[in-house]
DNA sequence: AAATATACTACTAATTTAGTGGGAATTAGA
DNA sequence: TCTAATTCCCACTAAATTAGTAGTATATTT
């Protein structure tokens, strides 16, 4: 399961993408209340998506947050690694997390590795694939799905 | 990721599954050692599992676990949700764990639920048409492969 | 100078994970 | 019947992780 952190984090670098063309940054109590995150908990969120690189922000009176990528090349893969970790089941297959079994004699034996691997490419390509742009796009639909 | 607690459980099933045609029971401090499994924390597991239908055992001087379905019956899937919990990523797409998520006014306009739900099917394609059986059968192949 | 943002450090409380200890109950065999 | 070897089961613990919170410093606009 994801952290809420991590699904905090992405609820709010979408909210960011959603005004990704208005040039002004979007003030952490904004973005708390419309989400519904703990103002104090998404403070420090933010910070650390910022010294990850994913966000800016500018201090004082007008500041707040900005995207520094555009929307279309931040993956939700990206922002899962950044803040909850690893999306492979077990450490032994894990791209940005590995480590070995210690119990296992032979990694490259291992069955149940070689289950896992497929699990974690199945779960990366739909992951990798997906973009903030594409979460905004897909709400769109829903919405007007449920008008029609 | 998956707990230990979940990979021992497997390591241990699979460890029964290599036997069950013997009809002899395997004891836990056997399968501690060949499994490299802590004993104590084992005896725990094999006792839920046993709780949960998954095994039977054997008390006395001959005794020991077993398994009481098929080995091909019992997939990584029921394993993994007997011991560790959800498969999904989120709680709002967790079939057998499933909770609303507070913040979300309508969970069916949510597109990030849409992303989630897309990554169990995939997971659970794997996961829920991988039996014991097929382990052993992944493990003895790769063992071929090697000696080849 | 005042008001209002973020920056940053340092806590804390609750939960989960990964076990361990020790005695009771059961069984087979001498 | 006694003993050794096994599972059963309850209670506990230690460490790590999660989900925050508090408070002060720093920057920016008006």
């Amino acid at each position: 399961m994801l952290p809420k952190k991590t699904k905090y984090a992405i609820k709010a670098l979408t909210a960011l993408a959603k005004v990704y063309y208005d040039k002004k940054p979007l003030r952490i109590s904004q973005i708390a209340e419309t989400e519904k995150i703990p103002r104090k908990f998404l403070e420090a969120i933010l910070l650390e998506l910022r010294h990850q690189g994913f966000v800016g922000s500018k201090m004082g009176v007008t500041g707040g947050y900005y995207l520094t990528k555009h929307p279309e090349e931040i993956m939700l893969s990206d922002i899962i690694r950044a803040t909850g970790g690893p999306i492979a089941l077990l450490p032994c297959v894990s791209l940005n997390f590995y480590e070995t079994c210690e119990e296992c004699p032979h990694e490259e034996l291992c069955s149940l590795r070689e289950v896992v691997l497929e699990v974690r490419e199945a779960s990366l390509k739909i992951l990798s694939k997906t973009s903030l742009t594409h979460l905004i796009l897909k709400e769109k639909k829903l919405i007007r799905n449920v008008k029609k």
